[in-house]
Order: C-alpha cells, then structure tokens, then sequence
DNA sequence: GACAAGAACGAACGATCGTACTATTTTTAC
DNA sequence: GTAAAAATAGTACGATCGTTCGTTCTTGTC
C-alpha cells in the first residue's frame, strides 16, 4: 500500500469516528485535518471537493459494515442461526462505533439533501434491506420458516428493531436494551416458524 | 398576543420546518432569518444565543407533538383503541412535517453534544416513551392487555415500529410501508392481548 | 545520486457562521 | 398625541467554512 492510500485511510478512519458522533454533515476538513494532524490543503487534496470526502467515508463504512456484519453472517448456518448471527454482528458494530451508526445518522441527515451523498446512502439501506430479505428466505429454504411468510415484512419488522435499540442505546444509554430486543427477536423468529 | 411574540411564533414555524428538512444543527440564523425575511440582528435579538433558538424550536414542536398526539389520543376510548389512535396521531404528525420528525432527527443530531439541548430532548424521549408505556398500563386496566405483560417491552417494541416507519417513509420514500406498518402493529396488539 | 511523481504544506480567497454593539423604526400605554 | 418601551435593522467583529494556488518536501525509479 503506498503512502498515498496509507494516509488516505487513516483520514477516512478518523472521518468515520468524528461522523458517527457529530453526523456526516458535521465533518468538517478544518477539524478533521486537526483531528489527523495534517494540514487542511494537505487532507483536502485527497478528495477534492467535500462531497467526494463524505462519499469516501460512507463506501469506507460500507466496506467495513459489511465486512464485518453481513459477510460473516453469512458463514452461518443458513435460517434462524444466521439471522441470530446477523443481528449479534449489527449489534456489535453499532456498538464498537464511538457514536452512532453512521447510515442510520447519515439517513436522517441526508434524507432531504438530494446529490450523490443521498444516492449512495439510499442504495446501501436498499441493499441492507435486501440482505434482511433474503436471509429470510433462506430460512424458508432451510424449513426454519413459514413458505408462505411476506420478507418484507419481516425485513420491515427487523429492522424496526434495530433502530429502535440503536436509539435507545445511543441516544438514551439504556444498558437493558440489549435484553428487550434480544426478547423481541426471539418473539419475531417464532411468528414466523 | 402581542407583536413580538407573534413574530417569535413565526420564526419558529419556518425554523421547525427547516429542522424537520436539514436538521436542528443545520438551522443556522443567516438562512433563518433569510427565510423568514427579517435581519439576522433582528431574529437573534429573540433567542440571544444559537443554543436558545434550537431549545425554543424543540418545545415549540414538544407542544404541537403534545397537542397534535399525546393529547387527542387520550380522548380516545382506554386500552386497544389509545394505542390505534396514538399511532395514526405519530403518521400523520411524521407525515405533515416537510422533513422528518424532528425528535428523532435531532436525537441522532445531539446524542453526542452535551448541553441544554440534549438534555430536553432526553427529556421528551423519555416523556414519549412514558406515554407508551402508560398507553400500554391502561391497556391493562381495561382489561384488554394481560396482566402480566411488559410495559417497557411493549414501548420499546412500538417506538421502534415507528422508528421503521419513519425511515422507510421519509427516506425510501416507500409508500406500502403504512400497510406494512399497520399489520405489524395489529400483530403487536394481539401478542399482549 | 539525479529526476520525476506524488504527497503535504502555507497562505489566501470569498462566504458564512454566531454574536455584539449602536441606531432606527414600530408598537404600546397613558 | 406624545413618551416610554419593544422590536427590528445595520454594521462590524473574529472564527471557521470549502476551495484554490503555488511551493516545498518526500517518495520511488533509473
């Protein structure tokens, strides 16, 4: 890895750190060129506009998210172990973020600013939803549940799980959460055995 | 009502709407005070510090969210029909707002900026949780809950349908998605039934 | 060790940020 | 209608924003 990319992903590193707690919108070069201990010129040329910086940080995160969320989830076995799986691996990404999540904090700040930004982050919540989905029918596939369950709809609920704990774990530091959710999963996977 | 405390409200009409689109962090007093047409010195002179202005426009979106949710819904008949009334009160409330709701924007936005402001909106997270609790405690009274039911557990389980709801609506721009919603929410009624 | 390419820097740009002052205008009360 | 009070405007401040430019330093290649 040359010297360039080195530099380029210690930046985007910090980046994802200062956005999952101040949001997207809130990284500025100035201060993130601070927070690198490098000039502001310097960090900029990297990406050339502020655009390209926030896009830079979110497909960084997406890499990462799904290196460590749903590639290994996959490694499970497929049906209810894999879902199980899936959620314990968002569970801890969210929680090893010093922040937030960054999608979930960047999907409410973007949701109203159209350009490239919004575009990348639409795609990723389309993917990550399709995820939910078809992990969902694999546990058709493996006979975990019902043939003839709506995927959606048990993407939409799983989902509202997880945002749901995200709020209340990040937002309102509540350490129980972990357990209702756990409880409320559990609830789910059996409505649709 | 008099003059400046009409303009006060206008102000915070224009800014409740400009936070619902970008953000509370990103209503800034220059495009406020541009959108309301008045001088920057001028609007500044109504909250005397950037800090002030925020907190004003979250009570003043406390007191519609109160007016406009909380209370309608507790003229509903106790039990199962609260609850139905408290959600569709939280759709069309999300749903009238040109952005999105601003609590759960601005929760994301503040999680981690310690200050007045995330103090009040801990506060009113807490508040509206209560609400569903309590919703959920008169469920019981009516006799339409269980008696041995989770209140927490079901507020934690209903917020987060709306959590789903929100972003699938606000930036999936996903229509089915109050359909969606509704089964789910039928479902979570009869569970603690 | 020379040379080209790449990476980082420093200074400056116009714009906007939040805030502080002092006028000026408008509203309210008698 | 006039005087006090309240509301709005104007101007300026230091700081920071994203961006540009030319220069310097570092890196890898022959």
């Amino acid at each position: 890895m040359t010297k360039g990319e080195d530099t380029k992903r210690m930046i985007l590193d910090i980046g994802l750190d200062m956005a999952s707690r101040l949001g997207l919108e809130s990284v500025s070069i100035g201060e993130l060129a601070k927070a690198a201990a490098m000039s502001k010129s310097g960090l900029f040329a990297h990406f050339q506009s502020k655009e390209n910086l926030q896009n830079a940080i979110l497909r960084y995160a997406g890499e990462l998210f799904s290196e460590g969320v749903v590639v290994p989830a996959l490694k499970a076995e497929a049906g209810i172990p894999r879902i199980r799986a899936l959620v314990d691996n968002w569970v801890r990404w969210t929680s090893q973020l010093t922040g937030g999540c960054v999608f979930v904090q960047a999907s409410n700040d973007f949701k109203d600013r159209p350009g490239k930004v919004r575009d990348f982050l639409l795609q990723q919540q389309e993917a990550w939803i399709d995820s939910l989905r078809r992990i969902a029918q694999s546990a058709i596939g493996a006979g975990h549940f019902r043939q003839d369950m709506d995927c959606d709809q048990f993407a939409f609920e799983l989902y509202s799980l997880l945002l749901g704990f995200h709020l209340y774990y990040k937002l309102l530091k509540n350490d129980d959460i972990q357990m209702r959710q756990q409880t409320a999963l559990e609830t789910l996977i059996k409505r649709y055995q």
